[in-house]
DNA sequence: CCGATATCAGGGGGACTGAAATTG
DNA sequence: CCAATTTCAGTCACCCTGATATCG
């Protein structure tokens, strides 16, 4: 087999870590990880959602998302309350405190966003998107 | 901002955490994790490495690399010894065990690799490569 | 009774920071 | 004294298994 710096696989992890380090430097100014980011995100699309909502939106197992809620919610950024007929069921919708994070950390994320897109080039950012789509279908 | 699905970010962030864990799956199989594998493949290219060269080679701390080498010295499949001249340093290197494993895993990478550049597909493999590693450098 | 959900307990590997000791 | 290396200690986010309890 050929040079294993040579492959998609290694450039792939080395282009990722890059990402989440400069995104969790950044993101520290304001107290946030950047999967804590990732569910406040989500949290304002899917307002009320459940522990597993977002374990599944997040692609993680059900435990994790809980050690990520219970650190949301011990910093006071998410508040979480019982379903209004789901007994068990505990829904988590964002905090003022939260929602000011949000803001705060999507202009950081948008311009860590750009660098990337502008690092894609000459290849098409939608088109490289698409491919790392297919990327992870293709290893299910 | 726009949707945060729709981001190169969030794409790599899927297609990676999707190649680690079907690596990490097809690895179980004869006792490696990824990370693992990663090492003794550096340690075929540089056979006496010592904790901080393979740190550097990794992109990770050195103390990172430490918990890696510990636990493969412990599947004795690496083996470490004091450096010659340098009274602190240890060096690392495979052991006939290590060897044998860094064989049975090449196989297994080489197919995920496969995998990953049929759907790379329109796009060139080696753009795609070059792209990645491009982007890692825009976010030092 | 089954299935989905939520949570707790334990363990593991991999990533970080901070700090200490050694050595050139 | 400084720089590099190694290593210890702690935290975090990720995975897993297994168990318990609540619901529909």
């Amino acid at each position: 087999m050929d040079d294993p710096y040579a492959t998609i696989g290694f450039a792939l992890k080395r282009a990722q870590q890059a990402l989440r380090t400069h995104m969790d430097t950044r993101l520290r100014d304001i107290g946030l990880t950047t999967p804590q980011y990732a569910v406040l995100a989500s949290l304002e699309v899917e307002p009320g959602a459940s522990n597993a909502d977002l374990a599944r939106l997040a692609f993680v197992t059900p435990q994790t998302m809980q050690t990520i809620l219970v650190s949301l919610t011990r910093a006071e950024l998410v508040a979480r309350a019982p379903h209004a007929e789901h007994g068990r069921v505990q829904t988590t919708a964002l905090t003022a405190k939260g929602r000011k994070a949000l803001e705060a950390a999507s202009t950081i994320v948008a311009a860590a966003e750009a660098r990337v897109r502008q690092a894609a080039a000459p290849l098409d950012p939608a088109a490289v998107t698409a491919m790392l789509l297919r990327t992870a279908d293709a290893l299910r």
